[in-house]
DNA sequence: CTCCACCTCCCTAACGGTCGTTAGGGTAAT
DNA sequence: ATTACCCTAACGACCGTTAGGGAGGTGGAG
């Protein structure tokens, strides 16, 4: 109830101000209780942090994995396109994006260990999720050993490219280096000869 | 003199910990003075990172362009390439990069207008010399229309994908991230049309 | 139905500590 | 004599955290 309401106005100062940042009396504030109150549900700063990073993680990655389950009858090219106006709109509507790219990259160096080992499964994970879709895709015969890791990489990495710039310059700048990336991607990834076969 | 002593101690601390997370005691504690002696060469913390910024915007800037100048004989696509392997060189040698991607990203929200003055006109200068290193390499008629700001700017991009990773897990995942991106990205980049009359 | 213990949630007050900053004085070189 | 540099001492503000108590609701025992 009230933790849910802490948790959830934590998220936006951390995303905003960094963990150092971040004072627990603008948090209750928004709230509306006083900072004290906070302790009747965490522990202190540190376990109310775990607790954001330990959500936006779990929420984010169930959202993008229902995103690519709702696209499977789209083609593949704008499977792949349409994440990133998908990532686009995310960032508009909730904080969870920017929180999460300032803490993978710029984590509380007391609390480093413990989120890395948080974040760094939720990103394999989601390269495993591309490399199947790629495969899938890119090739018929399924029992080819081709496992798309690369392809799926290559791809996370035009997307952190871009996402970045949609941190930092806002949406504008973020679709133009989309498209300013993506038509050099596609033809890069279907001339592979891996991916010979699609189309 | 001293000035300078603290102002590469504050480079380290602002880049590990934050504008926010870095104390002006420890700083000085690094440069072996007082933390109110600090005061004699600065008005204050802002002052301080401000100077740090422009210090570090300034010998960036000098270091990319003389690297760039430094490998004009060199075939586009190994200077392009070679242009990862620097960064990784640059980022294992001093703070710099760090320091320039987390306050890009995450600067401090109450100097975000001041520091953006600052790194925006960088990273498009940055972007425009690219862009001239395209255009003379892709195309031997130098009286064509094309910009290649796109293919700069898709470039910069894969760049960005990768040292986000460089900055976040090593430099073993960045040689993993640019090796599955570049033959893709540089396969893309020569069917352009564009840069067809390239070899 | 009443009473009392209990639990949850929030409060005020205050703790020790660190922060950035200022005042003011000493020392050595110019 | 002036300037540059560093010091100690102390300021007020804010930090995260703890202590302790009050209000309101729940649930079991009489």
């Amino acid at each position: 109830m009230s933790a849910e309401l802490i948790r959830d106005a934590a998220l936006i100062h951390f995303a905003k101000d960094g963990y150092e940042g971040a004072s627990l009396s603008k948090i209750a504030k928004d709230v509306g209780i006083k900072k004290p109150s906070i302790y009747a549900h965490y522990k202190g700063k540190d376990e109310l942090f775990i607790a954001v990073v330990k959500y936006v993680l779990d929420t984010e990655k169930r959202r993008m994995f229902s995103y690519f389950l709702s696209q499977k009858e789209n083609p593949l090219e704008n499977r792949l396109k349409g994440f990133f106006t998908w990532m686009a709109e995310e960032n508009r509507e909730n904080e969870h994006a920017k929180f999460l790219l300032r803490i993978s990259y710029f984590p509380p160096s007391k609390l480093n260990r413990e989120v890395m080992d948080f974040v760094n499964p939720f990103f394999h994970q989601m390269q495993r999720l591309l490399a199947r879709v790629l495969k899938n895709q890119l090739t018929n015969d399924s029992n080819r050993s081709d496992d798309f890791m690369d392809e799926a990489l290559a791809y996370i990495t035009i997307v952190d490219g871009s996402v970045i710039e949609l941190m930092f310059n806002g949406e504008e700048y973020f679709l133009k280096r989309f498209s300013a990336t993506w038509p050099i991607f596609w033809r890069g990834l279907l001339t592979t000869g891996k991916g010979a076969d699609e189309k």
